[in-house]
DNA sequence: TATAATCCCACCAGAACTATAGACATTAAA
DNA sequence: TTTAATGTCTATAGTTCTGGTGGGATTATA
């Protein structure tokens, strides 16, 4: 739902946010800047282009850019590009009467609507925030710290 | 974040709590009726009873039955038990000056503030809901499927 | 042609996840 | 007291996922 390597994609997509006005950025030049593995940023950057995200200069002087502007790219769009689908259970999928394992009845399983809802939740933050709101700067700002209790991370 | 596991864990929660007037449940009994894995479902019972949520009665005639009512018992609580901590990133946490993978600052990290606040809200469903609210039948109209986009799942 | 960049495929190690086995401890009933 | 039923606990096997790397093919520029 969210690794690592999604996060990897948020950290470029947002560089790339915020050079979109200076030309094409090379892979080792995003690495470098955000301090991230060369060699697996270069799978990713490459998943982002396929899903239309990103587009890419091949050859000497090449490098990526956002294929469209940053407030028209919703970190959902980044995050199901890299970690596929949101849901990991087909019964909280609509239209599904697939049952998943430990539902004996999608219809009237407990645990989907639940999931349904939660999962709606966090759809709507990554459908309403786009790349352009992560490259703004100072924008830790907006939700402050103290609003996550401490047990919830690691 | 949510597992399997987990999922196993609300679907014997719910049943016991289903049937917590009956006297204590069989770890056989919740397998068969639940269809989960026998041995799977006892790891599982073990770890929600050493987190406190449900008490035992060992020898013959045993079984699981809640540790505390339904109403008193937050859907957090059994997944925090099973999957550990809701947030993968110590950037996210609280009053954390720790980098993670990809940061460089954490005071500024642009992924921060959008997973405090996308956290946030799934931890708000989740200490908000308890065992009460998925034991309750049909509960599943109360959430309509269509408010589920079809491409978040699998 | 030389060079520098992306593209793309295969691959690997380790961690996490799912699931099971089996020896043991405890209890209640016969 | 014996026996059967039941939870306790640890180890472990098998699989999948994750994070990460290597190397050659392709493309563009000078």
């Amino acid at each position: 739902m969210f690794s690592r390597k999604s996060k990897y994609a948020l950290h470029a997509c947002t560089f790339l946010a915020r050079h979109s006005a200076d030309g094409p950025q090379q892979i080792a030049t995003i690495a470098r800047e955000e301090a991230l593995p060369k060699k697996f940023i270069e799978v990713i950057l490459l998943d982002l282009r396929h899903a239309g995200l990103l587009k890419s200069i091949r050859g000497r002087d090449g490098g990526y850019e956002l294929a469209k502007p940053a407030h028209e790219i919703a970190i959902m769009q980044i995050i199901k590009a890299i970690d596929g689908p949101l849901i990991p259970f087909r019964c909280v999928a609509i239209r599904s009467d697939k049952t998943c394992e430990g539902c004996r009845d999608a219809r009237t399983c407990p645990v989907a609507p639940l999931m349904r809802r939660a999962f709606a939740e966090i759809a709507a933050v990554f459908e309403a925030k786009t790349l352009a709101d992560l490259a703004r700067d100072a924008n830790f700002l907006e939700f402050p710290i103290s609003n996550v209790e401490d047990d919830y991370s690691i």
